[in-house]
RNA sequence: GGGCGUGUAGCUCAGCGGGAGAGCGCCCGCUUCACACGCGGGAGGUCACUGGUUCGAUCCCAGUCACGCCCACCA
């Protein structure tokens, strides 16, 4: 064993051994306790960020403790195809290849993405490997695998059959680049400086006056189809009920009052535009206006836009802008910062519109899924998110899940001549309407999310009743980041109440967002993300691992080397305790003998340390255990424990050198799910190992008792010394822990400074004599706290008597 | 605009009703036979601000300011 401990190809070594001697491995029907953890799958196309380095530290430590405890630990693992998010990353592949989707052709571009997949996607895996993830890696599943695919079909289909699934027309989000509509949840939104326009539209009977509206969309008064201001606008009050012309397109159209109309923006009155804008689109359908389309598919003018057809938004805008102002209906334009909706991958302009989609009803299948949270069967950590995703799901909407995009989930809907819709799991021989066999599959693919949220069942081979599915459904545990509540957590929640009548796992735990070095959000595009591999590769797994737990302790966190460099230093020193133990044990082994003041000590700090770690990990306060870990290592077992016990180790007590070993391997054991690796390697060249430390047992506490009256004065007196240079009394044995720690006859130079620490006891001594005289304190203050005053108090006393000053 | 959260030592953060803490950085001293990725000592904070509750507030309450994340159809 080296004096620094390097974790580059240790880390690598143990990973294999973990994984081939099948350690990483979960079988169901053991009998065993389960603990199940269905990690969320990474797309296929990604690599690892800070994020998933994050949840990959914080799941696995707590399965590897569970397994210690001898559960049957399931931490499943697999790719999602996620829809979009890889048809933009090929898409791009393609451009760059000088070629494009379009010209491919769709069933082309479908096996490019396969060949693509298998080319680029996989990589992810072997990232979490070298995180030390305990991951079944034999069970690896992707969200179209044949059978998963079977999964997303039978959903589709019961829901359908249940009425959940609808058609409808309605005004949805469309990318004009992927072509698609994408849910509210696929945005983002981005400021931009735009110009406010205001437009007089004439009175139909008086040509010369009229309602005056303003708009940040001028291209879309030709779809215009009414006025509409607040009900109780003063301004307005005579125009309700009249009609204006709409410039440009010369038509006559109503002035209507509806609440949605903010009196205080713009002009009070607003154009009703309904299938180019989701506010007007609710005026419209409650006026029973009609709904005009002049953008096409591709975002350009469309057919219905006349002599304007064909031409991009902008050039029809400047058109009708000058037809406007040719004939003095414009009353002025203004600068205007707003934000508007964009696609969250190509960052394309979301343009509204009204389309033919799929919806998911609501409002019934949502209903278990309130209760469950509502009862806490599952419950989200912290509790915050707890009511944020209660809150959520009670006002999520009904839930498009169609896409016009080219690679997922083919919609199971087969149409006929006739258009009479059949849907089925797999392909129906004919029409359920008419019995047609010339049967075409619908084109449309399914929300990513839709198949995701079967993940927690589809991956253990649901619909089939297999032993997996009996055995780990429901599961344990899920990780997750705040933005995905809504996307993923509540539908996995809903989708295995409904179709297996239980909670997928009784946790979710949304772990901190790790935030750049500058406090801003991590992003490939910002340039602010930092790689995990290069945090591994630098400083190793171990301490990667614990730095980022040791971040985890509120909701957004900076991220910095320092914690990663801890890590680094916890797994150096436990390397050099154990050379030190190791090196002068003889033959001795471990047994727990603690006789000597110094090991009775640490068997009770040990105690404590466990108790409080395990009180942690169950809470999932991961920052809190790196904390206690820290301070076991560094503080109780090298600094006063291994110190003290030098001496005796040298001279060859059996006692002492049983009873370290014994207390080395305990150590090791509570470490072990934070840094799996450096343990283990210690572990190894431990006498007499025939298991591994992965799967050794965790340990039962000592026992031991309270010996912090006995032990503390040795610490007063170290510290006395150490400042002042003034050795005080103690007891024999207190006086040989003393001076194996404290080295007395190293001496510091100046001797130290006893009035300073004089000073500093009757300052003390003051503000506790001061409370204590004070009857309202002692009268009010509750009586423990009260003594424990008057206890500092004799102990500050006796210190400075000690000073001998 | 709404929700959640954060403002504590130069930096990253603990503490959350009775003595201001840790790690890193900085200064001083130590190559002491596990470790200089170490050991010992030290400097450095009106605990964002203003009120309130309390015998006592960094901690609880109200408000103000600043910042972050998420969400949102003001044309």
């Amino acid at each position: 064993m080296e004096p620094l401990y390097k974790p580059e190809g240790v880390e690598e070594r143990w990973q294999r051994t973990w994984e081939e001697e099948g350690l990483y491995g979960a079988e169901p029907g053991s009998g065993r306790e389960t603990f199940v953890v269905a990690h969320p799958p990474p797309n296929v196309t990604g690599a690892l960020h800070t994020g998933h380095a994050l949840q990959i530290s914080l799941a696995d430590a707590l399965v590897r403790w569970h397994r210690m405890r001898g559960f049957e630990t399931a931490f499943l693992t697999g790719y999602d195809h996620a829809g979009i998010s890889t048809q933009n990353a090929v898409e791009k592949h393609l451009v760059g290849q000088g070629t494009s989707r379009e010209e491919v052709g769709r069933e082309r571009f479908v096996e490019i993405v396969w060949d693509w997949l298998r080319q680029y996607g996989g990589t992810i895996m072997g990232q979490f490997r070298r995180l030390g993830a305990s991951m079944d890696y034999r069970r690896e599943r992707f969200t179209m695998d044949d059978l998963y695919v079977r999964a997303v079909m039978r959903w589709f289909v019961h829901l359908y059959e249940k009425g959940w699934i609808y058609r409808a027309n309605r005004i949805i989000n469309w990318c004009p680049h992927h072509e698609t509509s994408l849910s509210d949840l696929e945005l983002v939104h981005e400021e931009v400086d735009d110009a406010l326009t205001y437009i007089r539209y004439p009175f139909a009977d008086e040509p010369e006056n009229g309602v005056t509206i303003a708009t940040a969309r001028p291209a879309t008064i030709l779809a215009d189809v009414a006025v509409a201001v607040g009900p109780g606008d003063e301004r307005w009050r005579d125009a309700v009920g009249r009609e204006v012309v709409v410039p440009f397109v010369e038509r006559v159209v109503p002035v209507v009052a509806d609440e949605r109309v903010d009196p205080e923006f713009g002009t009070g009155a607003l154009k009703v535009t309904p299938g180019h804008d989701p506010m007007d689109f609710e005026i419209g359908r409650a006026h029973e206006l009609p709904e005009l389309t002049v953008i096409g598919s591709d975002g350009r003018m469309n057919e219905q836009a006349g002599e304007l057809s064909g031409l991009t938004q902008d050039d029809a805008e400047e058109r009708i802008l000058e037809w406007i102002r040719d004939r003095g209906l414009l009353v002025k334009r203004e600068a205007y910062r707003h934000s508007v909706a964009l696609c969250e991958r190509c960052k394309s302009r979301i343009e509204p519109l009204i389309s033919l989609q799929w919806w998911c009803r609501m409002d019934e299948l949502k209903q278990p899924a309130l209760a469950a949270l509502r009862e806490c069967r599952v419950r989200y950590h912290p509790e915050s998110q707890h009511r944020f995703a209660i809150d959520s799901l009670e006002n999520a909407p009904d839930w498009n899940i169609s896409r016009q995009l080219w690679w997922g989930h083919q919609l199971p809907v087969w149409e006929c001549p006739d258009g009479h819709l059949t849907v089925e799991e797999t392909e129906p021989d004919a029409c359920t309407d008419c019995g047609s066999t010339e049967l075409t599959r619908s084109e449309e693919v399914l929300d990513t999310w839709f198949s995701s949220a079967l993940w927690p069942f589809a991956i253990l081979g649901w619909p089939e009743q297999t032993p997996e599915l009996e055995a780990w459904y429901p599961g344990t545990l899920n990780t997750t980041a705040r933005e995905i509540i809504r996307l993923w957590e509540n539908r996995m929640i809903f989708s295995g109440l409904e179709l297996l009548g239980e909670i997928p796992f009784e946790t979710v735990i949304i772990h901190t967002t790790v935030l750049a070095r500058d406090g801003r959000r991590m992003s490939k595009s910002l340039g602010t993300g930092i790689d995990p591999l290069e945090l591994v590769a630098e400083h190793g797994a171990d301490a990667t691992r614990y730095g980022l737990l040791k971040l985890t302790s509120s909701q957004d966190v900076r991220f910095s080397e320092g914690a990663i460099e801890e890590g680094r230093k916890l797994a150096n020193k436990l390397w050099n305790v154990a050379r030190l133990v190791l090196a002068n044990v003889g033959d001795a082994r471990p047994e727990q003998r603690p006789r000597a003041l110094e090991e009775r000590w640490l068997a009770w700090r040990l105690d404590r340390a466990q108790a409080e770690l395990e009180q942690h990990l169950s809470a999932f306060e991961l920052s809190q255990a790196t904390s206690v870990l820290y301070h076991a290592t560094f503080d109780d077992f090298c600094d006063w424990y291994a110190e003290a016990i030098k001496p005796r180790l040298y001279d060859g007590d059996e006692d002492a050198r049983a009873t370290a070993l014994a207390n080395l391997e305990r150590l090791l054991k509570l470490l072990h799910p934070v840094m799996p690796h450096v343990t283990e390697e210690i572990w190894s060249n431990l006498p007499d190992r025939k298991t591994r430390l992965i799967v050794a047992p965790w340990p039962e506490p000592v026992g031991a008792e309270d010996v912090g009256e006995e032990f503390e004065p040795i610490r007063t007196a170290a510290e006395v010394f150490r400042r002042a240079g003034v050795r005080p009394q103690l007891g024999e044995e207190q006086q040989r822990i003393f001076d194996a720690v404290v080295k007395p006859d190293r001496a510091r130079a100046d001797g130290g400074n006893v009035e300073a620490e004089a000073e500093r006891l009757r300052a003390e001594i003051a503000r506790a004599e001061g409370m204590l005289a004070n009857e309202r304190f002692v009268q009010n203050a509750p009586g423990e706290v009260v003594e424990a005053e008057r206890e500092k108090l004799e102990r500050y006393r006796r210190e400075l008597d000690a000073l001998g000053v």
